[in-house]
DNA sequence: TTTGTATTTCGTAAAAATACGAAATATAAA
DNA sequence: TTTATATTTCGTATTTTTACGAAATACAAA
């Protein structure tokens, strides 16, 4: 059924709004889209929150494929996660643009 | 300070965010919006979902400043808030223009 | 006045999100 | 080998989200 379909639609995209529905995160995505889409730095620096708590956020960012990382210890090398990012950005651009203000309010 | 500024932004974005981060609240906006942005029926005919829970998702989008509701008892005619919609349409638009897909990864 | 309809509010329970500090991990540098 | 650095994982506590059914609300129609 094509129903069925934007369903899954549906929670793939809530699972991104999920994603971006906390202003840290915002701010962590906005981060690594600024230096060059990826970040190696302390974010800590940046970022009014305890280490324990951004490693958090980073865990979940990348549970929905929002950004990946790289790990050489003692650091890692955050960035976009370019497919699902562009995914992303379609859907809500999409989402927003077949659900347009109209004149009936 | 800028920074605070757009800190603030990325709270009121979050809030949008959060209030698109389930499947539902995503089917009911499309809904809306399908409805020529308003609707009036029996939207649990749509929706496998308790009555009381569809509520409290309708307050939710609600609070977030999405929806209104005009309230004629026992009906209720919901509708897209064409002025945050189209707020929140532009942060995401905008969060996503200035952070795109670059060649680094 | 009673009945029907569509919705919300209330009470409650279970699950998930958020945050922190302490400890663990993994490598580089001294 | 010890020390320093950046990060994660663990344990824990608090708050928020999600969901339901039962009861309340508010009006229209019979």
């Amino acid at each position: 059924m094509k129903t069925d379909k934007q369903e899954l639609e549906f929670v793939e995209m809530a699972r991104f709004a999920k994603a971006m529905s906390h202003p840290i995160r915002l701010q962590i995505l906005s981060l690594l889209s600024k230096s060059d889409c990826c970040y190696t730095g302390d974010i800590t620096d940046e970022l009014p929150i305890a280490r324990s708590t951004l490693s958090q956020h980073f865990k979940e960012l990348k549970a929905a494929g929002l950004i990946q990382g790289e790990y050489n210890p003692p650091k890692i090398k955050y960035c976009l996660q370019p497919d699902n990012w562009e995914k992303a950005k379609k859907q809500f651009d999409n989402f927003f643009e077949s659900n347009k203000k109209s004149s009936c309010c």
